[in-house]
RNA sequence: GCCUGUAUGGUGGAAUUGGUAGACGCUCUGGACUCAAAAUCCAGUGUUGGAGACAACGUGUCGGUUCGAGUCCGACUACAGGCACCA
């Protein structure tokens, strides 16, 4: 047994007293390693289990880095501005500053205490001023750049809060902190231009190794589309309205335009009779939260505004609508509504009894040469008393299928539905329900030797009562058909015809047709099959024309950067009394909070800050102003840390040039997925915008992420407040185990980015693990200065899978490795010295107490933590001896021994002799004979 | 609804990318040591049948490709995460 709380102790001190993980940031000697961690929000509860996890993983990497040569940076810090430290300010009356830092001392003590490898002097905090300081400076340049913005909007509002929302802290309508409600409600704010750099965020993920669940997510958030913007005149005005769209090619389809709600065009062209009803729907809609927004968007609501605008592309009149389906902040708030052919547009139309115009056609079959034109029905009658359908079996002359017809001259679908119906089956008393979009129908008929192309309408009828008239049918047909009423599912599984089939679904199922297919009623995009072919030909139409043209649109938004807070970044803006403002000058910079006597909100929603007089209104340059007193989100501080990390002291720049020039971008970033569209956005954004300005020399700041699971409570479910007594307390672990075997365990669990379960026999069986060890080096007296023969290939083997397993992350199966090379040890009396100080090195970066413990045992002096990692052997992996599976049919039915690269035909020969492959092979045809060398053989009999 | 993942013993999880499924750990069983227990060491542990050799079955479901499929292809189911009137 070994003191883990003595040993652990002993190296903490040490490595503080030697200062053994400083980084000299300025030496370039060396290959450079940046490995970081998100640094945490220091609340009061301390670390939880899951905060080893994602730390430990980056600690294991830079440890085995050092070793290999390389100069290592692996900071840490904390970002220290937040919502807790407020609220703790409110209730006492304190300082949140004080209560941060009491913090800080806790998380940072905890962190000592697990033995990560972090360089303590290069020690960040968010709230401190002279890292703040550079915060407001990043905001002052993209300010002066125009990048960072006061502008009115609608916000995202928080009353219990008290504050506006970005929109990734907004879920379902509702804050992700605590879940309140949230409402819409125009304010002044300042912002950050996202959607002028969605094109660089969205190219640059392509760079990037990360999950690509997360490049996902962000390129989602991101949102670019394609698409053109179409100019419509309203009738009999002067005045015009631009729509998006990603369909131009279905400009011909289009029957009605809508207006958001909130465009400004609604009252300018909404007619007299129409006045009453448009301003109370304006009204609903702005008084609807995002949230009733989201719940309702099930049914569409909306109101014609009396106005008509020309379709510009046959100047055919169409309403002007405003609803709530579309957004005035996306695209141009208006949009054409093509009903046949989206969704949205045509739950609408069907809702308000708007035309549709089909101009795309579904294609069914197979497309021919010479195929001749014909117009078609396919009908299908309902029993509602019987729940079946009529179909008509035709056997072996083509299945199953409903009732088809060829349509006549001046014959309607419906007209030809119905005589085709009596013909064939004789029902007369049918009542006409619903007809579906045309389908574009090819197929051969090889009685005839004809293709044919069908303009096909799809219909459905209703039966009424069984009266029928004698059907009239040639004899051919009299002989081979069977009228039959049949369930939904013989339909599904016996009628094949692809027309037929497919007329059926739609039936059921009658909405917009999304899908490619064939133009029609398009004039010029008549025929044409290809989308991309109809949109690019419509595209060029509208530009020459100039009607319309190309637009790529975002639906990223602007970065709301304004919190009516006390606990964060003051802005560094003065308003002047003239209304103009200005941001402070650097020399000016930081702007510091000022201490208040009271931290709680203003009434009326504004920022504690207010309640400073002195600190507000202040002359500045020979003018009157107010500072700004709204202050910076969360994520602010966060956007850039990374870089401060590379020279935190440095107090002419937020980081020397040539520092961060060396040392961007971090090689391995590791952090939870929760991020993915607040944090790593953000960052990527400043890093970009800073990369532009010359001040750092990469574009993406984050080379390799990789996001740790969640450390789940033994119940499956997540640690916290709901079962607290499925909890577990890192401190505790420690206590017990020690935090070799916390460490050890969280590796061993399992794949780093899994969610995995907590699980105490794990840990007691990590730690008997590393008392193995302990044995092994302190009792078990087979450590010697001798060669061992058996151990060689697996040392060897170990070293390689170990080295390999860290490089790529996969620490579950290192440890594995580990585990394996101990169990045979143990089955040795000679345990080379090498091998044995080696082995040390392998597990040091998992567990670095027991290990730098074991070293200084072994009779070193020094830290292990910069000893060279040990290296392996290729030619000596394998031994000459290979296990060959031997399979009859594919199926193992033995193995055999035989020297490496034995020949093939050695192989089948030593093969066919073993018992019980000739049990299987025997009186058998032998078919085929299979041999991969030092691998498999597979005899093949019938 | 759309997108992205995941699915393997009693259990956490392995599997060189198409080549002996279940490594390693936990649990459980047996043995050694001990007066005894704990700890430790050794052995066994997918299911079914068999004393055993061995055989059949087995990686969410159904089908396919292949000498051979956890791995590739097609259809589906369940769960997790993300997006959700984005025109």
């Amino acid at each position: 047994m070994f003191n883990t709380k003595e040993i652990e102790k002993k190296w903490q001190n040490f490595w503080d007293e030697h200062n053994t993980f400083k980084t000299d940031i300025r030496d370039f000697s060396k290959p450079k390693y940046y490995a970081l961690d998100m640094f945490p929000y220091p609340s009061g509860v301390g670390l939880h289990a899951g905060h080893p996890e994602g730390y430990t993983a980056t600690d294991i990497v830079c440890r085995m880095k050092r070793m290999q040569g390389f100069n290592v940076l692996h900071p840490m810090g904390f970002d220290s501005f937040g919502l807790p430290a407020e609220q703790y300010a409110i209730k006492t009356g304190n300082h949140p500053g004080k209560f941060t830092n009491d913090n800080i001392q806790t998380f940072k003590h905890q962190l000592k205490m697990l033995g990560f490898s972090y360089d303590w002097d290069l020690e960040i905090s968010t709230c401190e001023p002279d890292y703040y300081k550079w915060t407001q400076w990043i905001f002052k340049s993209l300010y002066q750049d125009g990048l960072a913005k006061e502008v009115e909007m609608p916000v995202n509002w928080c009353e219990e809060l008290g504050t506006v929302l970005a929109n990734d802290e907004v879920i379902d309508g509702k804050s992700e902190r605590g879940g309140h409600p949230v409402i819409r409600k125009n304010m002044k704010q300042w912002v950050i231009d996202m959607p002028a750099y969605a094109e660089k965020l969205l190219k640059g993920l392509e760079t990037l190794d990360w999950p690509e669940s997360t490049k996902e997510i962000q390129r989602n958030w991101i949102g670019k589309s394609v698409g053109a913007q179409v100019r419509f005149k309203v009738a009999n005005t002067d005045k015009s309205f631009t729509v998006f769209t990603t369909r131009c090619d279905t400009l011909y389809g289009a029957t009605y335009c809508v207006l958001s709600p909130e465009h400004i065009l609604v009252d300018e062209i909404t007619s007299e009779n129409q006045k009453e009803q448009v301003r109370e729907y304006k009204k609903i809609c702005s008084s609807k939260s995002d949230l009733e927004r989201t719940e309702l968007s099930k049914e569409k609501t909306g109101v014609f505004t009396g106005a008509y605008g020309v379709n510009p592309i046959n100047n055919k009149e169409i309403p002007v609508w405003i609803s709530d389906y579309v957004l005035a902040s996306y695209g141009t708030g208006a949009i054409m509504a093509v009903p046949a052919h989206d969704e949205r547009d045509y739950a609408f139309a069907k809702k308000f009894g708007i035309e549709i115009i089909p101009v795309i056609e579904q294609i069914t079959g197979e497309k021919r040469e010479n195929e001749k034109l014909k117009n078609g029905i396919v009908a299908v009658l309902y029993d509602e008393t019987k729940d079946k359908y009529l179909t008509i079996n035709w056997g072996d002359l083509g299945g199953r299928l409903f009732i088809g017809g060829t349509r006549e001259e001046n014959e309607t679908a419906i007209e030809c539905a119905i005589r085709e119906i009596k013909e064939e089956t004789g029902y007369t008393d049918i009542e006409f329900i619903t007809e579906i979009l045309p389908i574009n129908h090819h197929y051969y008929a090889y009685n005839k030797n004809i293709a044919y192309e069908i303009n096909s309408t799809g219909l459905l009828f209703k039966l009424k009562s069984n009266i029928k008239e004698e059907q009239q049918l040639d004899e051919e047909e009299k002989n081979n058909f069977k009228i039959e009423w049949v369930d939904k599912n013989i339909i599904e599984n016996e009628i094949k015809d692809e027309l037929h089939i497919t007329t059926f679904k739609n039936l059921l199922n009658p909405g917009a047709y999304t899908g490619d297919g064939k133009m029609i009623n398009s004039e010029f995009l008549n025929g044409i099959t290809n989308k991309t072919e109809a949109i690019n030909k419509m595209l060029e139409y509208l530009e020459e024309k100039e009607i319309g043209k190309k637009q790529i649109n975002y639906k990223i938004r602007e970065w709301i950067f304004a919190r009516q807070r006390y606990w964060g970044e003051p802005i560094p803006i003065i308003h002047y009394e003239d209304g103009s403002m200005e941001a402070l000058d650097d020399k000016d910079l930081p702007l510091i909070l000022p201490v208040l006597e009271d931290y709680s909100p203003n009434k009326d929603g504004s920022s504690p800050l207010n309640k400073a007089d002195d600190w507000v209104n202040r002359e500045y340059k020979g003018k009157k102003g107010k500072i700004e007193t709204s202050t910076m989100p969360g994520s602010a501080g966060s956007s850039w840390y990374f870089l401060r990390y590379i020279d935190p002291h440095n107090n002419e720049f937020l980081a020397d040039k040539e520092l961060i020039n060396h040392w961007m971008p971090v090689d391995l970033y590791v952090g939870g997925p929760e991020h993915a569209v607040g944090h790593l956005l953000y960052s990527r954004m400043w890093n970009n915008y800073l990369y532009d300005k010359g001040i750092v020399s990469t574009p993406e700041p984050f080379k390799k992420l990789v996001h740790q699971g969640m450390i789940l409570g033994s119940n499956g479910i997540k640690m916290g407040k709901r079962y607290p007594e499925y909890s577990v307390n890192p401190n505790d672990i420690v206590d017990k185990y020690g935090a070799d075997t916390l460490r050890f365990y969280e590796m061993f669990m399992g794949p780093l980015e899994a969610d995995k379960p907590w699980s105490n026999e794990g840990v007691e069986g990590s730690r008997k693990f590393l008392e193995r060890v302990w044995r092994l080096y302190t009792v078990e007296n087979k450590i010697k200065d001798e060669e061992n023969q058996n151990l060689e290939k697996i040392y060897h083997q170990t070293v390689k899978k170990v080295t390999e397993d860290y490089e790529s992350l996969n620490f579950n199966t290192a440890i594995s490795a580990m585990m394996i090379f101990i169990n045979a040890v143990y089955k040795e009396t000679v345990f080379p010295k090498s091998y044995a100080l080696n082995f040390i090195k392998l597990l040091n970066p998992i567990s670095p107490f027991i290990t730098e413990e074991l070293w200084n045992m072994m009779g070193n002096n020094d830290t292990i933590a910069y000893e060279p990692w040990p290296t392996y052997d290729e030619n000596k992996l394998t031994d000459n001896i290979n296990k060959i599976a031997i399979q009859v049919n594919g199926k193992l039915r033995g193995t055999m021994e035989v020297p490496t690269n034995t020949e093939k035909e050695e192989l089948i020969r030593l093969a066919k002799k073993l018992e019980n492959i000739e049990k299987h092979i025997s009186g058998k045809e032998i078919v085929k004979e299979i041999v991969i060398p030092n691998r498999i053989v597979n005899i093949v009999v019938k």
